[in-house]
DNA sequence: GCACTACCTTGATATGAATCAAAGCTATAA
DNA sequence: TTATAGCTTTGATTCATATCAAGGTAGTGC
């Protein structure tokens, strides 16, 4: 099978085309962060074998809607999700983001159905795990297991940061934390911890947050007259990092 | 092994004690909300082989701090505990509240380090699982692997819940959602769904649900006027339910 | 039984973020 | 290029909940 050429904000430019091009487990540069980690090299090549690689999903179109019966759990290769819930009355609430070697999806395990939405902040590519298959792997690969339960493990842990943040932190300690995580997801990434290009719209940002729009963007230009941030738009620079730690409170 | 006679909120009198006396997970009344759920018999005996029962845990001890390491995981037999984090400026943050039949300690396997720190709020009997025991059995009970699949995914959703409560839902609607959600568990476990004793503080509800505990006392104050609850310091009796789901705006 | 401590309730005031309002900016399509 | 629709910023005002303060209540141990 063979991967249409694809251009994102995560894989820039030819070099990172012929690399998605015949993307295997094996040689994916995201495969410390993902689920191979810790496999032996025929084992990867079992994992491998069980994941599909469709064609990239557009911006803004969903990778699945919640209530769709739950299949696969999926790997971001390259591009941005999120995640989000509609409430009973109409409105939504943005759960996560999910960037490269990261997985979505795992929360539709308990019912066999997805309880949130997935959707494309920009083009992605992803590698779709059917579970069926990755639990019947998970029972002959006792490292996979681990690694599965693992995954599973830092998605409530991150998700208990987020109760906290929402529970016990300011508008501005909220955006310095996001700003912050990105940061670090992006180190993890071998990219640039300072300068980076948001994928996600303030209204997101806001959802995700427990904030308005507007008290997103008062924070950024708080943030940004403090010298602590350049903000152009989407592309963000972080000129003092110990100044946003010392705005998010968090160690 | 025995377990001494023990006498908490959950389990009333003499016929719990003679039963909690030699549990098994066979016989236990709370297997259709733990781990035994969907096994074999035979299966079922060979998890009992793996699950140690100590003695019961008094109020307001932990049964581990956040930063131990992570050896087991932990199903609620009777009482009640809190999970909670102590955020860097030495605040509380309780995560999650834990009744039997309900599987505790989770977030301890993504670092092999508990993330939280979990206490009796009542004097509560418990059963340790052992983590690596579990994942060994678990390669060899595809549908043991999979409740525990099932039971992590149920603690994401649970988690993304409550980011939503916090992050769209006013102080009322907040306290509403609680009170139905432990309704619901209690009537899981065949217990009233419309009178029941809160295990936990004013002080640890409002940490939950992100509120201070005068706006939590405050919240229950203005039910009872509008004749949804009958409050009695921790004795709740719900009148009317439709009315607390009105109030919570949860279908 | 009494004292102590922790917990809970209620009232008055302050405040951070929401809401309302309007204008500027960006990106996409015709 | 202009039109258009969505996104972002900034300001003025409002409001829900926090904070401050004080008194009441329940449970525990001596």
């Amino acid at each position: 099978m063979t991967i249409p050429i694809i251009n994102t904000g995560d894989s820039s430019g030819l070099v990172a085309c012929t690399h998605d091009y015949q993307v295997r487990c094996g040689n994916c540069r995201l495969n410390s962060l993902c689920l191979p980690l810790a496999l032996e090299s025929e084992d990867i090549e079992q994992l491998d074998s069980i994941i599909q690689r469709s064609k990239p999903l557009q911006k803004s179109n969903h990778l699945y809607r919640e209530g769709d019966a739950f299949q696969s759990v999926f790997a971001v290769r390259s591009g941005t999700l999120k995640a989000y819930k509609t409430t009973d009355d109409g409105r939504e609430q943005v759960t996560g983001f999910y960037f490269p070697g990261e997985i979505v999806g795992m929360d539709g395990i308990s019912n066999n159905t997805h309880a949130s939405s997935a959707k494309a902040l920009e083009t992605s590519a992803l590698c779709e795990i059917p579970f069926t298959s990755l639990e019947r792997l998970s029972t002959l690969m006792p490292s996979l297991q681990r690694h599965f339960f693992q995954l599973m493990s830092r998605e409530i842990t991150a998700d208990q940061q987020l109760i906290t943040l929402l529970s016990k932190n300011s508008a501005d300690e909220r955006v310095a934390a996001l700003l912050l995580s990105i940061s670090t997801r992006n180190s993890r990434r071998k990219l640039s911890a300072t300068h980076f290009r948001l994928p996600m719209s303030r209204v997101d940002i806001g959802n995700y947050l427990g904030l308005t729009v507007e008290t997103v963007s008062r924070v950024f230009s708080r943030m940004q007259k403090m010298d602590v941030l350049r903000v152009d738009n989407k592309e963000i620079e972080i000129l003092d990092i110990e100044g946003l730690r010392g705005v998010a409170e968090i160690g």
